[in-house]
DNA sequence: AAAATTATTTTCGTTTTGGAAAATTCGCCA
DNA sequence: TGGCGAATTTTCCAAAACGAAAATAATTTT
């Protein structure tokens, strides 16, 4: 009996689709990534649902990021969508940290989390005034000049137009050193994933 | 014999994570799941590469966005990275579009990638003066005002400190509505993901 | 402590995947 | 049209994953 002609899976679509738009043929393919001609017509033809190893071994060989192949997320946002934000516009709130002006505040599942912060000038820092989260954070300062305060690290003074990125799982904190509030630009990742914690495994390969 | 102890696939690590922090026990997740107990047991401990369907299975059953569950966007940076940008620094290069200056170029694997871009002054807009390609892109004014030109809407001026976040796989370019050049920053997703075309990576945890 | 309870790992039979090679289908050209 | 080379699908078997239940290990209770 042959096997039973299932939907594909999205790396199957994906495999597909690009063998389609760089005109490769499964042996090119297999040569490529290691995984067998045979295997390579199932997974497109829904015939076979890969395991992890062959679909790490796809997304290296062909030089594409692992999550394209699990069709994993594509933008959610539709096709054409943007969202103008004017100066002195945008969803604020007030933390310890200083007062935020959330970005595009309209657009939900966003890749990016932009976020205007005012930093006030403050004597010293509480806990409270520190910040600490899973992912990367890139920071352009606004207006300055404002110290920038990350473990384990000595305090560092930004002036207007410098920019600084760095792990923001690291406690790290602002404050003004200007007369009055300083100014910055925070992009974090955007908070579509579910949960709480979770997140960051260190990227790890396997297979044998 | 007993099978052969590798390393756990990023699935496995996260699983571990995620039962460790909900206190869910190894039923609990494959009660949640439809994935047998004793799978989850080898998944976590690297005894076994989880097939697509399996992975299907716990990423729906946990709630958790497929990309966790493959280490998807877990940032690559070592732990207490950071990278500062002076003001006037950074790499930079020349396209159609403007003179770009790529902030925090020495860190590889970034999520973000942060450029700024002194745009020009134009009259006509050639078809390289256009830009296209897959995510989502956000856009702070630093120095206005540009004009901003996304298909299929009407151009659209932005004055200094406003921010746009659109869809970057639509045609858009810039060109500057003041005397001389204006600058705008601008954040895309980092290259890790980028060859060919398709898709683009996606989102995650954190918070500002 | 021992027993009882609960959680995890291992065993082992069944099902599915992965790959080499055969079979088939698909161009292409004389 | 018939034949030929290339690409893809199918066949078939070894290897691996999956899951039920047994065997351990870890906790709690008595």
């Amino acid at each position: 009996m042959s096997r039973n002609p299932q939907s594909p899976s999205p790396a199957g679509q994906v495999l597909t689709r690009l063998r389609a738009e760089n005109g490769w043929t499964l042996v090119e393919v297999a040569s490529k990534t290691g995984v067998s001609v045979s295997t390579l017509s199932k997974i497109e033809n829904g015939q076979t649902s890969p395991s992890y190893a062959v679909m790490t071994r796809l997304a290296t060989g062909l030089g594409v990021d692992f999550v394209h192949l699990i069709g994993g997320n594509a933008s959610q946002m539709p096709h054409g969508v943007r969202s103008i934000t004017r100066a002195g516009e945008g969803m604020s709130f007030q933390t310890e940290m200083g007062a935020y002006r959330a970005l595009a505040s309209d657009l939900v599942g966003k890749v990016f989390e932009p976020m205007l912060i005012d930093i006030p000038v403050r004597k010293t820092f509480a806990e409270r005034s520190y910040s600490a989260h899973r992912g990367e954070e890139f920071v352009f300062v606004v207006s300055g000049p404002v110290e920038f305060l990350m473990e384990p690290y000595a305090p560092i003074a930004l002036e207007t137009g410098d920019s600084i990125y760095f792990d923001g799982s690291c406690k790290h904190g602002f404050r003004s050193l200007a007369k009055g509030p300083a100014q910055i630009l925070s992009v974090c990742l955007g908070s579509r994933s579910d949960h709480a914690e979770q997140a960051e495994t260190t990227g790890e390969t396997d297979e044998g």
